[in-house]
DNA sequence: CGATATTAGATGAATTTTCATATAAATCCA
DNA sequence: TGGATTTATATGAAAATTCATCTAATATCG
């Protein structure tokens, strides 16, 4: 166990969550970026990759950004042809989007590295440590 | 357990991370953006904190940022009195960093706040569970 | 119903971050 | 040694993000 650095490292959870992931997610975004995309685009892409339309509020949600940054971020994209809009039929606030081929053609084979790395994020642990894992992180995040 | 979100959410340890992290830091940081401070001016200050010097190097990687943002970041707080800076003696490539007294009255209180805070976010799992977690976490950690 | 409050998204300006590269000081090693 | 390589930090220009607001549509409720 390597001597603590300064204030949290070694053990407020918050800070180990910040560093964990940073660790865990820098792998694979190396290989986002390699692909031409942000971070940013490919969490949109990928959520969007079910075929399903989502509101600008859902994708930022999502994708743990603000609203006007992936209102932003839509504009290029919709620029670059991969993704398209149209107005919410029920919310007419709302503005739809959704992925075109062109998108898919960016995500090239991400979503299957994506389940790539998660197998070799998973197997650092032993099976019921990760699946504890899982869960204490599932609790966190429903305490939100 | 609410239905998945699109291609993660549920189940993607990347994901679980940085949601999870999202949600816990994000309390703490609105407390850290009310006493004025950017994140990353936090964790800047909060690891000077003890005193000692450290290189830019460190600072970067302790703040999980890059060593280019932390060095611009380093320029605005000397402007502003919160951080001074020498030469290495040992290694004259470095930078060495520390906190001034205005540094430490911009800190506040946050430090005690992020303890409290540490313990409302422990709180939220039984002690078992934390303890596992955190395991975990540092696993994961060094598997960087 | 109609006024008020709330919510979804967009936007401009200011700030911050990133990317690529530059410089200088260590470190390697044949 | 001395040249090649690596490491620490800095920097300019481009790109992305934030903040505060604004508009329009939808809820709320007396």
């Amino acid at each position: 166990m390597p001597r603590a650095e300064p204030w949290a490292v070694d053990d407020y959870l918050s800070y180990l969550l910040a560093r964990a992931s940073h660790i865990v997610a820098s792998e694979f975004h190396l290989e986002v970026r390699a692909a031409g995309l942000t971070v940013l685009e490919w969490r949109v892409l990928a959520t969007l990759a079910d075929g399903r339309p989502h509101s600008v509020g859902e994708l930022a949600s999502i994708a743990l950004a603000q609203q006007s940054t992936v209102t932003k971020l839509l504009k290029r994209m919709e620029a670059e042809g991969r993704i398209a809009r149209s107005d919410g039929e029920v919310d007419r606030r709302q503005s739809l989007v959704r992925i075109t081929a062109t998108g898919r053609h960016a995500l090239g084979t991400l979503l299957s590295r994506s389940k790539r790395h998660e197998r070799s994020a998973v197997e650092r642990l032993d099976a019921r440590e990760a699946a504890a894992l899982k869960s204490a992180l599932r609790k966190l995040i429903s305490s939100g």
